[in-house]
DNA sequence: CCTGCATGTGAGAACCATTGTCAACAGGAG
DNA sequence: CTCCTGTTGACAATGGTTCTCACATGCAGG
């Protein structure tokens, strides 16, 4: 039996309001910050149950973290600048395709993926 | 100055020897088995080393831990399964475009990228 | 309303891959 | 050969994640 408690609320009501990818780290501050307190192992629980009902979708960035993020949120992904971090939207309804298709060439399903774009914006190349 | 020691010339020769993705902790295990041991933290710069200078392809398990293999030097991208773990290397020139385009749509200069497919092959959907 | 109790919580410890530290070591240029 | 400097490795430290266990709390079924 799965029961309804004030922490599983408050960390589905996170996802609410935040786009992209978040850590279970980020999560627990958040909570934190705004008062509403949830212990850290609650947090990893609560959102390993989301990720695992597919609420929500996880990821690992390069340095290991788990990151997690609401699925149903328009999907897009990011073009960043190396030198001042700015970060653009960038939608591809091509690469989601390819993406898909690719995967189903080789018999997978449940498909998603990961992209960042990186690059130098104009402004960081003029500074230098 | 780059020195050729022992130590690196084992790491590299393990992976000679391996077909697929193996993690620091198995090369290290694998090193001291034969007898020709190295120490942990080098075994971490030898992989990492060899993965900056392109001759080792690195990605992440669900569990966080890195894993490395050899790798054909072209660029491409990984196809991986959520279950088993096991990778298919995919190339995708139209991906390459859209994101030269992309960033260049938002004046960005030296582009790359980072793409990732996940999925579950066939193997471990019948295997449920 | 209660009460029982299985399930959920949380502070802290444990875990474990990875990274940092630093004294000792060893390529290799001269 | 010698010296300089990059490299090594035992060990400690780090940090995200998971485990532990005493305590709290949803939620039927009375």
């Amino acid at each position: 039996m799965v029961r309804t408690t004030r922490q599983r609320t408050a960390v589905a009501a996170v996802f609410d309001d935040l786009e992209g990818f978040h850590s279970a780290q980020e999560v627990h501050a958040k909570l934190r910050a705004s008062g509403d307190s949830v212990g850290l192992s609650t947090v990893y629980r609560a959102v390993q149950a989301l990720a695992d009902d597919g609420e929500l979708d996880s990821i690992r960035t390069d340095s290991g973290e788990a990151l997690y993020r609401r699925c149903s949120t328009q999907h897009h992904h990011h073009l960043v600048c190396r030198g001042c971090g700015r970060t653009v939207e960038v939608a591809g309804p091509a690469v989601e395709n390819w993406a898909d298709r690719v995967a189903a060439e080789h018999c997978f399903a449940d498909v998603s993926h990961t992209l960042e774009i990186f690059g130098t914006c104009a402004a960081c190349r003029a500074a230098g």
